[in-house]
DNA sequence: GTGCCATATTAAGTTATTGTTAAGTAACAG
DNA sequence: CTGTTACTTAACAATAACTTAATATGGCAC
């Protein structure tokens, strides 16, 4: 997740997409909106939200159908579905559960406390991150919120990939972070670039940090080793 | 969580206690209950549960309090509490978010969903742990995270097929793999190799890891041997 | 023992993957 | 617009990993 969570709305009914579009804008979420099930999974595969508001009955294809395809994308595993529905009957509660949702809502929904929810799942993902924003090694500070090394007492500025990829190879001292893992993660999944980037990459940070301390898994990946 | 979840149902109704304590201990998970708010503090503290559904209208000490107190324990950093309440105004069901609520059900709760809410929940909370990918033999551990073998302490590195041939052999210390096994397990159906080279691989990880863990089997394959 | 077969062993190929360098392109600040 | 920095690519080198080939060994049936 990046810094500011990312929410889709999915609903066929415009009027009800710019109110929740609103108040979560004003609450300073970054928001799209799709009308219905096949536009949303589309947008979703793109966007790659933190949260999916979804509608359940809509044109094209209803939210139940549409959560069952979101769930099938790895890139969407850490993707919440709230569904937002009027129909309260259980059984269809009990089938949007089923197609995968984490939660259920009855419309209509009260913004007030569609937001306090938000934040409360938010908050729930994100302490499963320890990341505390600093990675703290042998004799090696990692500082995500200056955006610099400090190595012996003394600053290193890098780029941003190059950060990203430190900060990545840091966060599990130890473990091989295959090429495809570190791709994904610090480039993106939709990006595609070749196959010597990385290698560049480390290249660059084995001249700034130090030689010994990334370590190549040949046909697995790298590590970083204190 | 250990393998069976923990719920602690808080209510001072003793009938809901028990219908819900009923479709919880069905459905397999560990109950507990209390009847107020301070009581459902101390016996959480003591059970940890995963999940408390607590009621917010209560003699003694409120739901709402209750979370709170629940919510500044470390040891309970991980326990989700949900509410269950008759009382829907929105100003409760935002008070109850702020004292750190994870969810908020309207009463009458339907079994059904109660229970599917709870294993989304669940789901969610388990699927943030990795698998482990860390064989344990006597002496030796293999570690896939990591990419290495530690044997006596010392670590030993193996080169990618290598690793994966220990890998497989260790995954069922005794087991025969046959060579059509190994084949297709270590290097994929597609790719075709000679037949001398598993041997060549085995001598290798003899001579690395001790000639005796690997038992030649004629005519069969290979296995590992304590 | 002899011959046969499967596996062991060794060293020498062969290939695949990564390292390295330099140059090209894009992004951005001033 | 210009200069700078970051990022990517391409070409080639280096190397580790892997495979093969050649030969040895050892068990077993006859």
């Amino acid at each position: 997740m990046s810094n500011i969570p990312k929410v889709l709305v999915v609903d066929d009914d415009p009027d009800i997409v710019e109110i929740l579009r609103y108040n979560l804008s004003l609450a300073g979420y970054d928001v799209k909106s799709a009308n219905n099930g096949n536009e949303a999974v589309k947008k979703a595969k793109l966007f790659i939200p933190d949260i999916i508001l979804l509608d359940i009955m809509m044109p094209e294809m209803d939210g139940i159908e549409a959560c069952s395809r979101i769930k099938e994308m790895p890139s969407l595993s850490n993707t919440m579905v709230i569904f937002l529905s009027a129909r309260n009957e259980d059984f269809t509660q009990i089938a949007a559960f089923d197609a995968g949702g984490d939660d259920y809502m009855s419309k209509p929904v009260k913004p007030k406390i569609l937001l306090k929810k938000i934040a409360s799942i938010l908050k729930r993902m994100n302490s499963g991150k320890k990341e505390s924003h600093i990675i703290e090694l042998d004799n090696i500070i990692i500082n995500r919120n200056e955006y610099k090394i400090i190595k012996n007492k003394k600053d290193i500025i890098l780029p941003r990939k190059e950060f990203e990829l430190f900060y990545l190879l840091g966060s599990k001292p130890g473990k091989v972070f295959t090429r495809d893992e570190i791709m994904s993660k610090v480039w993106g999944s939709q990006v595609i670039v070749g196959d010597r980037t990385i290698d560049v990459h480390i290249r660059k940070l084995r001249e700034k940090i130090g030689d010994s301390y990334f370590k190549t898994i040949k046909g697995v990946g790298y590590k970083f080793a204190q």
